[in-house]
RNA sequence: GCCUCUUUAGCUCAGCUGGUUAGAGCGCCGGACUGUUAAUCCGUAGGUCCUUGGUUCGAGCCCAAGAAGAGGCGCCA
């Protein structure tokens, strides 16, 4: 068509020569009037604006510019007459790279369900709400990379495959190369994992935590961002059985220090959308407040997203007790009116109503809850003074609840001997892990962030299968 | 895993107390119009009422079982 090179439609949209000759391709987001192509690449969650001299082309081609077909356009650069853009294109040429017939295309030019465009995950992506979210997802990962390179942590690769199943933290997917008919049994008729291709047991991993402590005790201060996968039937807006997940582990850090990472990182990562996604923010949050005008007022936001967000970086997150939680709680009002469904007391562990009631009703942004009852907690966390708690800590979001679950660890071997005894974990299989204490070991600390989680609340979209491409879940692993 | 709700046109939904030919908006298609921004106006087509079984003179509607989807809870990130 021309020898020009193709103009992306952000760099157009950005900075435009008057009656310079551009050439562009992108898929149709619109075709108004027979004159006008709403044209996107990709590129930004801008359009550009073709105009069509319909009278100058072929009728068939221009019937071929329809939703979504994808096309090729050379055209001119000149100040639009119209007020919805500064610049458009007056098309020259234009060629249909990809058409989509119509009538057979699943999606149409007008407002689609998201459970509708779920099931068309090839699909959803071109449209305004999934392009903007997976251009957000892809920027905090950016983000994140960032925000660690620059204050000098070093990325590890921990694991996806681990031999290990004392993490604890959950059921898990097995990884055998074993068919599950005629699998090679022992005398005892169990499978003979020692016949299989690690020569033993292994799962997805549920966690990078422990190789990263690993990382921590040599390289100081080390993170880990990778998928991680948990069996859990788990039927949830917010849980995956496949998932990403962030996990900074850091040498000398206690658990305040730990508390700072993790509201800094919090914060960092929202203020890099704040400060680099504007069109995309500003369109999600039209598209929620769209949808709740139908709502009853008490469902809605309180706030739209982007002032939620300015909200929770220009304020320090609340940091509570879980003892001081728990008594916060007890003199509510919802637990005095009997509204709570669960109970409230010492060593149980929070419901989601009552981290509710902490985030959304009392406190109002975000809530670092530390100090729990050892009980309810993994045994590898640090154990307090008072023998009865340990240094863990979960930072809760409003509407989505836990988003950040970390501690200091147990740095000393005997303290962390006895509660491996005392619940029940392998001390053979975990030799490694208590080799760190026993040499050179150190007070050292982290925590694990839901990447999607934190999309969710950065994005302002309420089901966690909207902001991962292809979500798997229990009965589901489409595409 | 538990609880609740939903399933009717391509999409989103309405459908009265069980009663004749199941409707609307949007989308598609055809036409009109042509500086539009969710364009507008007119018109056409489009249905396994989720599936199976039952009750009934008669079932989209009632009953039973199943399937799919959504939400809440639990587990957690």
């Amino acid at each position: 068509m021309s020898s020009l090179r193709r103009t992306e439609i952000a760099s157009l949209l950005k900075e435009a020569t008057i009656n310079e000759d551009v050439l562009i391709k992108g898929w149709v987001r619109a075709f108004r009037a027979n004159r006008f192509i709403a044209l996107n690449d990709g590129s930004s969650f801008g359009n550009v604006q073709v105009v069509v001299d319909f009278e100058n082309f072929d009728e068939d081609l221009l019937k071929e510019i329809s939703f979504h077909s994808c096309i090729e356009v050379l055209g001119t650069v000149v100040e639009s007459q119209g007020a919805g853009q500064k610049y458009e294109v007056v098309a020259k040429e234009i060629k249909v790279l990809g058409a989509s017939n119509p009538d057979e295309y699943s999606l149409q030019p007008k407002k689609q369900t998201l459970e509708f465009l779920r099931e068309k995950a090839h699909f959803r992506m071109r449209t305004n709400t999934f392009s903007a979210v997976f251009r957000i997802r892809h920027a905090i990962a950016y983000a994140l990379h960032k925000f660690y390179h620059d204050r000098g942590y070093y990325y590890m690769h921990t694991p996806i495959i681990t031999g290990s199943d004392a993490e604890g933290a959950g059921e898990m997917f097995h990884v055998t190369t074993f068919s599950p008919d005629n699998a090679p049994r022992t005398e005892d008729g169990e499978v003979d994992y020692k016949k299989d291709f690690f020569g033993k047991q292994t799962n997805l991993t549920v966690s990078g935590q422990l190789q990263a402590e690993i990382a921590a005790l040599a390289l100081g201060k080390v993170y880990t961002f990778g998928p991680t996968f948990r069996a859990e039937n788990s039927n949830t807006t917010r849980h995956l059985a496949e998932f990403w997940m962030i996990e900074p582990e850091v040498a000398f850090n206690d658990i305040n220090d730990n508390m700072d990472l993790a509201e800094d990182f919090s914060k960092y990562l929202i203020n890099f959308i704040l400060d680099n996604y504007p069109e995309d923010l500003a369109f999600l949050e039209k598209r929620i407040l769209d949808m709740e005008k139908q709502m009853p007022k008490e469902q809605r936001r309180p706030m739209p997203l982007i002032e939620t967000l300015r909200f929770v970086v220009d304020n320090e997150f609340e940091r509570i007790t879980y003892t001081d939680a728990i008594n916060l709680l007890r003199n509510s009002k919802p637990y005095k009116k009997g509204k709570f469904e669960y109970d409230v007391e010492w060593g149980v562990d929070l419901q989601s109503e009552h981290e509710r009631w902490l985030v959304e009703k009392k406190f109002k942004k975000p809530v670092i809850v530390v100090d729990y009852p050892k009980d309810i907690k993994a045994f590898y966390m640090r154990q307090n003074d008072d023998e009865k708690t340990v240094a863990a800590m979960d930072v809760l979001f409003p509407g989505i609840g836990e988003v950040i679950g970390g501690s200091q660890r147990e740095e000393r071997h005997d303290l962390l001997v006895k509660r491996m005894q005392e619940m029940d974990v392998p001390e053979e299989e975990l030799s490694w892990y208590l080799d760190l204490r026993k040499f050179g070991g150190c007070p050292h600390a982290g925590f694990g962030m839901g990447f999607e989680r934190m999309v969710l609340f950065i994005t302002g979209m309420s089901n966690i299968r909207d902001v991962i491409p292809f979500p798997r879940t229990p009965g589901n692993a489409e595409f």
